[in-house]
DNA sequence: CTGTAATTTCTGTTAAGACAGAACTAGGAG
DNA sequence: CTCCTAGTTCTGTCTTAACAGAAATTACAG
């Protein structure tokens, strides 16, 4: 499969891209292309128009479907596994928020709740004076927060969280820029 | 300065989560401690805490300035320079949201932007064909609405947010769950 | 059961980042 | 001007991750 010159640039930075999201570059490219793709396409296809080692796709394609942005589509007649990436962004967003709440915020928020517990039941015997109680308890409760607000608004269609976020402005002067 | 167990294990943490955030484990480390430590720490004193070497500590402090969530801090009669971390975790939050706006998407909102002028003007003529093209259009669209509401939420001062997110269940109900 | 195509896993190499210690620079104090 | 002390930057080492190519495995066709 041969890139136009605008499927080239948007590949080559969603790679770029990647690295800064906490993906590598292959697995970045492979998205893009995916995601552009007009139809599934198999390992070795991927490898071809990439210019990297097939091996490389294997395991780069093990990695997006982890994420699960990624599947396998079978095409009739034909032995090959192909891929196919989810078309709909905004729910790709979700998926990756998903993932990354499970990685990069539930470990944390589970340490705070048994810091915090550990400082209240330690009291100040312990070693836990009351600054750096203040601290712990202040992070708590800011990551609760923030998980309970996630997970209300994950439960919310699609079509409903685009107008929400349309309404911006009106939000904000209901909450009072006090 | 002596880590309580309590404060060690918090320590530990931020590094090691520093990883999966994008940042090395010095610098969580640093960032943990100081956003503990009741009063400004000077760069030995942080070194020693911490048990690495003061020119990686120079280097991690610069970073945590850059990010801007420590700044310098001087001790009346201490020639040193002592630093000290945002305590306000809100506030914190909110820088920290800013700069990696500013790393891994406004880059990209700017590179879509470009693509889907080209597409536009070169038509279907310049190998952008209808398929391409709406993926594209999906995908600037998506970061559009993101930019614009995250300006929007930037605005709103942090007892407005908090209450907002507070709301949770309302605003859902609000827009519906269609 | 055998041969072949597809895919994954293994192995060695390369590249990037983290880090300690040394060298260097700046800025007083005497 | 010289001596310290604080701080930064440089240099080499070490660790980790990315990757290509080879080997091994799996799955199917005949």
């Amino acid at each position: 499969m041969e890139l136009t010159p605008l499927m080239q640039k948007f590949v080559l930075h969603w790679g770029e891209m990647g690295q800064r999201w906490g993906i590598n570059r292959t697995v970045g490219q492979i998205h893009a292309l995916l995601y552009l793709a007009p139809r599934p396409m198999n390992a070795e296809e991927i490898a071809d128009t990439l210019g990297v080692a097939r091996s490389n796709v294997s395991t780069s394609l093990k990695e997006l479907q982890n994420w699960g942005i990624v599947r396998i589509a079978h095409v009739m007649g034909d032995r090959r596994d192909h891929f196919e990436s989810m078309k709909d962004v905004w729910e790709m967003f979700r998926v990756i928020m998903d993932e990354r709440k499970k990685r990069e915020t539930d470990p944390t928020l589970q340490l705070l709740r048994e810091l915090n517990a550990e400082a209240k039941k330690g009291g100040a015997g312990a070693g836990a004076d009351p600054h750096v109680r203040e601290r712990l308890a202040d992070m708590l409760g800011f990551f609760e927060l923030m998980t309970t607000w996630y997970e209300q608004t994950r439960k919310m269609s699609t079509p409903a969280v685009i107008r929400f976020c349309k309404l911006g402005d009106k939000v904000a002067k209901m909450f009072g820029v006090s």
